[in-house]
DNA sequence: CCTAAAGTCTGTAGTCGCTACAGGGTCAAG
DNA sequence: CTTGACCCTGTAGCGACTACAGACTTTAGG
């Protein structure tokens, strides 16, 4: 499989493949003569490890660690669990972060009536510590 | 006023004062005989206002909008309004991908009964596309 | 008055996770 | 045999900082 048909698979750009491949996260694969990436199917079920993680917002370091525990026969899962729960927590505190500023701003667009700038409770609410 | 001194009443850090002045989101400060930053109180109320809007989510090119048109005279805020709800609705869409991704991770780690890296339905979930 | 420590200066490079080139080589179809 | 699609390497850019190195200035204490 060359790298086009690797992307077109994982919906991972080629660039990002290459990138991947770059930095470490999965391993150089077998080259044609003339120098083209030459992928197997495991090459391709370890990018889509890679993509799903990305999509449950895991670092690369995360899916780095995860690849290797993956790919160890016989360990225990508690790593696994480990990355995941800290890592929930961490989306959990996004989630809070997040909401806190949706209300805010949805307080002080509410408060904003249109009209002049002096009144514009936007620019107020930025202007004064809150 | 010192940098230093700004840094303390505004909870910006030294490095990301002088970062904002070099890409010219704060005006350079007039300078001491030997060279020192000089920062009056408007100087300190602008970057109070950068990062009141940093702490809400917005873009440093959005505060770079926000503060023009804080300071222009007169001018309706139909401009500041639209900033603001772009913006909340991009807020909104981070905080439904996050919390997709929480109850995710959170039925994904519940499913993880420890043990055997085998059973392990964290690395089963990254495994198979989903 | 001298010294040491703390503060400030510029400039550059690093972070993360890509993305976008430039400038070349290679392959498949007509 | 040419055209276009594909692939290669290497480098630079994004946003929003952060972290130095190496020099200078100011301040406090003895």
């Amino acid at each position: 499989m060359k790298i086009g048909q690797v992307s077109a698979a994982s919906g991972c750009q080629i660039e990002t493949i290459r990138y991947y491949e770059r930095i470490g996260l999965l391993r150089a694969p077998s080259r044609t003569e003339t120098g083209y990436r030459h992928y197997t199917c495991e090459d391709v079920d370890r990018l889509r490890f890679v993509t799903r993680g990305r999509a449950l917002g895991f670092s690369l370091e995360e899916i780095a660690s995860l690849l290797r525990l993956a790919e160890e026969d016989g360990l225990a899962c508690d790593d696994v669990d480990r990355i995941a729960r800290a890592h929930l927590a961490d989306v959990e505190r996004r989630v809070v972060d997040l909401q806190r500023i949706q209300a805010e701003l949805e307080r002080t667009i509410t408060g904003c009536k249109g009209g002049e700038r002096a009144q514009c409770s936007i620019l107020g609410a930025l202007r004064d510590a809150g």
